[in-house]
DNA sequence: ACCTCCTAGGAAAGCGGTTTCCAAGTCTGC
DNA sequence: GCAGACTTGGAAACCGCTTTCCTAGGAGGT
């Protein structure tokens, strides 16, 4: 590899002037050196090694992100909302993926940390699991001691700057909206119990349906995908409405009771969260809360690049968008 | 931050055992010093600088991937495979998104050079610019004469590690399952003209219909997301059957055809290409190339990291699966 | 016992940049 | 024409870690 010590010796001047018209200065540097040097970082073909940089200037130009799973479009969404921020302000962006276990994610913490990036998001519910959620804020803390920058999109459990959709509101309004179309026996699929988002979207639809004075929806657990929402759909008994917690499982149930011959809305209405765009061409169109993921993504990193120095949470509020996969009861 | 020498001290041994120890070496240390030095670390709370390893070690343990859209299914599982093999190999990734630009991709391998990456993976149909191709390839050769290993998922155009989809293959062979459907009258949403992934689909299925002595079919041009499919469809005459090169297109086709009351298939019969995951659920389901995507992302990685010398160029073929979006002519 | 060979530990030289600190030269203003 | 203030270029320290090279001590062989 070329060096920019063979750049100073082809073009016959000192490294400190080679370094600073190459590679950024406050420093003037004479015309005529400046072209020289340029002229020789051009014919050697010259790059900067960025690793002795940041080692040099004590700063990295890279920030983490770290997400559960690239492919489900909600992640993918947020995920592409915090890179296009990122590269505004010039930044490289590294990711890391964790397929939904929580040890992966301090471990990226801990990676993140060794490269010294600038900030790192953490995309995506947490758990409710106070040991893990502990070692991970202990991670954070390392790293935030050191200077690091942390942002998480999902549940203010932290300490770090926070955007956090409103799930519990969002999905009460939903039940109240479903409520107003005269459904009364409902049934949430609710994923996971120990994931936050996924409780936390659970319990403000019951919630809900309590303060309304409606019967306890039967609520079935299992995975947050979906194959979990087909899964669950399968169980779901005599409810005329289903809340899936998110989008992939509401598309999973609807897959299920296709397959069943259950004709959605007519026989059962469906209800999703989130607003994923990749399935907004879906048919019947998915009644469901948008969260508007990309600005949530490219918030976080704006709170995590941002000097505030008490965390702040930011609340995001979801928007009910009634569409063909629910009917108004007669 | 807190260095290896701050441990070092901490411990009351050399730099060079706390290296040892804690960084990994073919050298000894003696039990007595390893635990003591394990132990100033942890209470310190020690990370090692990757940045400084990286400068002295003289190889980094990153990788670089750049896609064109995360947001896209389609890239967003082959990184998804190519990240994954990465995790395996115990490297971090960094990701860019050109957003359809090619002068941004560019701009990436340049970026990664500098990064000393220790391998870039380019994924995604090159463009039929030869000029563009010349800059690209300059840029990869400059970052391969330091070292650098590169590999591509898309078309052989780079002189790199190829894995390369049987694009005409796998658009001939749909053509010729539609036509022993009993088309005859086609169109293709063709996509970009420039992008080459675009044009070998096209092509393939054009002239596989020559081949099979059936009229040329309408060609419609487009943006090569849901909206241009959507667009093309507005546009198509009287074809009994479309092929819209990719399967986000083929589903805002479906979006475009179902708002203006025509029926699929019983109408008009839809086909894309891909087979995204996501979109399995769409209705009518789509008849479609199924393309082994993570495993060509996970390929990808692996022809990078490999040694073989003069690049090797993959072909992955395709496999026509019909669905409901096509229905047989009688 | 004595010599050789191996081993563990440490000193120090890089890795490729940035930046401070000097020195020399160039402009000003009077 | 000269002191003083700016510029511009270079030497060298430093960023945090790895690794070579050296040394001293211990094990093993005879």
């Amino acid at each position: 590899m070329v060096t920019l010590e063979d750049v100073a010796r082809q073009a016959g001047v000192s490294l400190a002037t080679a370094s600073r018209v190459l590679n950024g200065s406050t420093r003037q540097v004479g015309a005529a050196l400046r072209a020289r040097v340029e002229q020789a970082a051009d014919e050697l073909g010259y790059r900067a090694n960025i690793a002795a940089q940041t080692l040099a200037r004590g700063a990295s130009n890279v920030i983490g992100i770290v997400v559960h799973d690239l492919t489900d479009p909600y992640f993918a969404a947020l995920a592409d909302g915090a890179m296009r921020a990122a590269a505004t302000e010039g930044l490289l962006v590294m990711v890391g993926t964790t397929h939904r276990d929580p040890e992966q994610e301090i471990a990226y913490v801990a990676t993140l940390n060794a490269q010294r990036v600038r900030a790192v998001l953490l995309v995506g519910s947490r758990v409710a699991d106070p040991a893990v959620t502990g070692r991970l804020r202990d991670e954070l803390a390392r790293y935030q001691a050191g200077g690091g920058r942390a942002a998480c999109v999902g549940q203010d459990l932290l300490g770090v700057d926070t955007v956090a959709p409103a799930n519990r509101q969002g999905a009460a309004e939903l039940a109240r909206a479903l409520a107003g179309l005269g459904h009364t026996r409902f049934a949430v699929l609710a994923g996971p119990p120990h994931l936050v988002t996924a409780a936390d979207r659970c319990a403000g639809f019951v919630e809900a349906l309590e303060e309304l004075g409606l019967p306890a929806p039967q609520v079935i657990h299992g995975p947050f995908d979906r194959d979990g929402g087909y899964a669950a759909a399968s169980q779901a008994g005599d409810a005329t409405c289903v809340f899936a917690v998110n989008d992939v499982m509401a598309v999973g149930a609807l897959a299920a009771y296709r397959e069943r011959g259950v004709r959605v809305p007519d026989d059962v209405s469906v209800a999703g969260f989130d607003d994923i765009v990749t399935l907004r061409d879906h048919v019947p169109a998915l009644t469901t809360v948008r969260l508007p993921l990309k600005d949530m993504g490219a918030r976080a990193l704006e709170l995590a690049l941002g000097e505030g120095d008490p965390a702040v949470v930011e609340q995001v509020a979801g928007e009910v968008v009634l569409r063909e996969s629910v009917r108004r009861m007669t």
